[in-house]
DNA sequence: TAAATTTGCGTGTACGCACACGTAATGTGG
DNA sequence: CCACATTACGTGTGCGTACACGCAAATTTA
């Protein structure tokens, strides 16, 4: 591999010269320029990106807001896990990673992350713009000092992002559907529960219901599709009564339910010994996987939460150093996952 | 960060010193070598690795053994663009990648190419050792001279590999089989299409038929599975005959072809207006994702090509320049691919 | 005790590039 | 033709590490 030595020496100028031509900075006369960029060309000198790197010594700081992560069970901890692994194979460049947490429940400590964040310097951030309006608010600042930032795992519309990483909510509710169909007969209701919390925040879970329910409405015989809110998951007479409220009145066989929260379904399916029904959440958590295995829910949309991580810190980085200006959207692959497949992630 | 200089400016010693004690080289007393240490540790000293990559200037050279890529629509295109995006990735490395080419259906191209590569000087290999015979009498020389080397998409037991990245087969089977069994109704029987030529090389087709037929074992009421082999897939009058007898003699809903060959079937399918038969294959290539989409082919196992490519690379690439042991066996993720997800990749 | 050897450490250079600075060569105006 | 500005280029130093080399002090040997 030539050098800029090399280079120079071809040319018969100084490498100072050639690192003129190489940066398009002034300084040169066309003659000298227009023959080291041949030069340039016929030996396709590329630079040495570790000697750039070296030289430049410049740090970058990527900041990021998650949710705290309590424990390896929390949906938040593959995510973590996958801008961790991204930060080391990009710590060759100098890159430093600051984390800003909150309460994924409770959008004041959502704001008082996101402000904590904007105290500090940094060259980029990704964000989980989990509380929409608090994120709206907060943004005008990243704008304003010209700090790129992609979101992750939640899509935002309408902001300046360079890219956001994560599912396309709409079209996963589709494939569950899809699935759903081949695990109910004919004549057999569905029912979606969503849960009130989930549903303030973000829109993720209503995009995956109303994709879910797409996929029905030209499908026939047609299939009826109930649908409840539970104001809260923890409150479980109120669950077990709301559900068995729909499951007495109606002819219901399959459950969708359109969250993580998805456990809490299932268990309440065990408890009552409810097999027979069919059930399709979201989302690979520890708990999650105990139940596909047992088989209490049938399919688990997953989102690679790892990925997510992975692919919007690899994306900043390759904004901020690399000059690669991503795609708005990466979709990453709606993974479905089952009893016989759920070894293997 | 703190550098080997302010480590000998903390430890009143000179940065020779310091190098000496981080690499555990001869030439310090132990005094000072424990001194050195626990300033290294309470200052949480890390390595530059960009300086050190340039320092040591060393360049890797790893060799890939792979078939032939034709066009876009290869099943070997996606392995060699992952390839080609690790090797992007670890280039600040100085790593240099050689590719050895053969003809996948031909082992004496096989036997060439691997002679070929024996011939060059290289670090590590990467190898996909569709040819298992002629795998093992060329791997000798592999472990004569101590050269670590993955294997990737093909399977091979009893070999000094450090690696295989790829899927298991025989579960990718049991899930093709859940879906199967989702697909079709009671008393409809199931056919299994291979096709000689693939079988004749490695395992992962039986594998796949094993685990398939393993999982309607314990089904009831019992499924009949039939089974045939077509002796050449590019003769379609032969293979016409073959299907429509089976089709006439059975009552056959499900069909499930354990490799990338189910574009012929699919094809068959299509002109033949088959179209309530449900079909299962494998590997998404540019005329499956075609069949997919039309709903001729119901769902596709895919087996994470590019990945394949990727991991393997990385793999082998931690193995020599940061010492990382890999697990013997990486199986990939088992995908399902169907019309609702096939856009996200 | 002088000489020879070993131990323990410092010094210098190289790796390839970035960038500030210095300095000839050329051009401009009076 | 001189003073000065501008253009076009060369030089030097630093980034953090690896390693060969060298040298003084400590130790052993004669």
């Amino acid at each position: 591999m030539k050098t800029i030595k090399d280079i120079a020496a071809l040319a018969n100028v100084s490498i100072g010269t050639v690192d003129r031509v190489i940066h398009n900075r002034p300084g040169v006369s066309k003659k000298t320029k227009e023959l080291i960029e041949k030069i340039i060309r016929e030996h396709n000198f590329q630079i040495n990106k570790t000697a750039r790197t070296l030289a430049l010594n410049k740090k970058y700081d990527i900041a990021v807001l998650i949710p705290t992560i309590e424990s390896s069970s929390d949906f938040w901890f593959l995510p973590k896990k996958g801008i961790e692994k991204a930060s080391e194979e990009i710590e060759i460049h100098r890159t430093s990673v600051s984390y800003f947490y909150f309460d994924p429940s409770d959008f004041n400590s959502f704001k008082e992350a996101f402000d904590k964040l904007l105290q500090n310097s940094f060259d980029a951030a990704l964000i989980a713009p989990i509380f929409l309006k608090e994120t709206k608010e907060h943004l005008i600042q990243l704008d304003q000092k010209k700090i790129p930032y992609v979101f992750f795992n939640v899509e935002f519309q309408g902001a300046n992002n360079i890219s956001y990483v994560g599912q396309h909510s709409y079209d996963s509710g589709i494939l569950a559907a899809k699935i759903m169909s081949l695990l109910i007969g004919n004549g057999e209701d569905i029912l979606i529960i969503k849960v009130r919390k989930d549903s303030n925040q973000h829109s993720a879970i209503e995009d995956r219901a109303s994709g879910f329910k797409s996929y029905f409405k030209t499908q026939a015989p047609p299939i009826k599709i109930h649908e409840i809110i539970l104001p809260n998951i923890k409150d479980l007479p109120t669950v077990d009564r709301l559900i068995s409220e729909q499951l007495t009145n109606h002819h219901i066989k399959g459950l969708f339910v359109p969250s993580s929260k998805v456990t809490q379904i299932a268990s309440y399916i065990k408890e009552n010994k409810l097999k027979h029904l069919k059930l399709i959440g979201y989302d690979l958590s520890d708990e999650n996987a105990v139940f596909i295995e047992n088989e209490t829910i049938d399919f688990l949309i997953d989102q690679n939460a790892f990925f997510q991580g992975y692919e919007g810190m690899k994306t900043l980085f390759n904004f901020i150093i690399n000059d690669v200006v991503p795609e708005k959207n990466c979709y990453l692959p709606i993974k479905l996952l089952t009893k016989e497949n759920i070894k293997y992630l």
